[in-house]
DNA sequence: TAAATACTGCACCAAATGGTTCAGTATTCT
DNA sequence: AGAATACTGAACCATTTGGTGCAGTATTTA
C-alpha cells in the first residue's frame, strides 16, 4: 500500500522540479563537468552551483571527486526507476478511470436512445 | 534543443514533491472527493486542502466543478506524459553514459593486459 | 426561519529555497 | 615564492511554500 509518511519521492521530485538541476543532468549526461564548468554555462556563482549539485549528489544522481583543486561531477547510480514507475501508475489509474467514464458516456448515450422520442 | 526557461516541468514536478498532493492525485484515482473528504483523510484544514487543490486544478491534473455547498475534485486531463518522457530520456542518457564507462573500462582491461608484467 | 454544513478569501507565520557576497584554504602555474 | 585558480563555508537576503485561524458567504437541513 501507498505510504504518505515522507518518502524519497519528496526529495526527488524536488530536485527534479528546478531548471538548474535539471540542466545539470542533462550536461553531466554529455560529458562530466567541473563546479566551475556548470557554474559559468548555467550563470550562477560557484557557491550558487556548488548548492546544486550538493542537493543532485544528496540523492544520488550525480556523485564527485575531487581532484587536486578541482571536483569533477558525474551522473550518479540513481536511474529515477521509482519516479518513473510512480508515474507510470499513476498514468494507468488515470487511463483506468477515464475509461470507466467513457463507459459511462457510452451507457448514456445508450439510455438516451432507448427514451429517444418518437420522430 | 532543450530549453533552460522555466518550463512547465518546474510546476509539475513540484506539484509531485508534496506528499499530499501525491496522496490527492492517488485518491481521485480511486473515486471522486469533496474538499472536505480530503481534507479529513489527510488530516488538514479546509483552507489548507483547497490551495493543494488549486495547485493541482493550476496545472491540469484535477478539475473541479462546485455543485450547491460542495466542490467535488476529479482527476484533470494532464497525463504526466512529458513528464514521463523526459525521466525516460534521462534514463537512456544515464544508460548510454553507463554503457560508454563499460567500453573504458573494458578498454582499460585489454590496456592493463597488454601491459602486465609478465610473471 | 434558524442552525449546520461547505467552502472561500485574507492575513499571518515558520521554515525551506535559491540565490548572493565575502573571507577563507588548498592547489597549481610562472 | 608569489599569483592565479578552484573550491568551500558562513552569513545573509528575498521569495516561496505549506500550513494555520478567523470571518464571511452560500446552501442545505430541521
Amino acid at each position: 500500500m501507498v505510504q504518505y509518511s515522507q518518502s524519497h519521492f519528496d526529495t526527488s521530485f524536488a530536485a527534479l522540479s528546478d531548471a538548474t538541476r535539471r540542466g545539470v543532468l542533462e550536461q553531466l549526461g554529455r560529458a562530466d563537468a567541473s563546479i566551475t564548468d556548470l557554474a559559468s554555462q548555467f550563470h550562477m556563482t560557484l557557491t550558487g552551483m556548488k548548492k546544486h549539485v550538493g542537493i543532485l549528489e544528496q540523492i544520488g544522481l550525480v556523485t564527485t571527486e575531487k581532484i587536486g583543486r578541482v571536483r569533477t561531477c558525474k551522473l550518479g547510480q540513481r536511474r529515477l526507476e521509482e519516479e518513473a514507475a510512480w508515474i507510470e501508475n499513476y498514468r494507468k489509474i488515470w487511463a483506468a478511470r477515464f475509461d470507466a467514464l467513457d463507459l459511462i458516456v457510452d451507457e448514456l448515450k445508450y439510455t438516451e436512445k432507448l427514451n429517444e422520442p418518437k420522430k
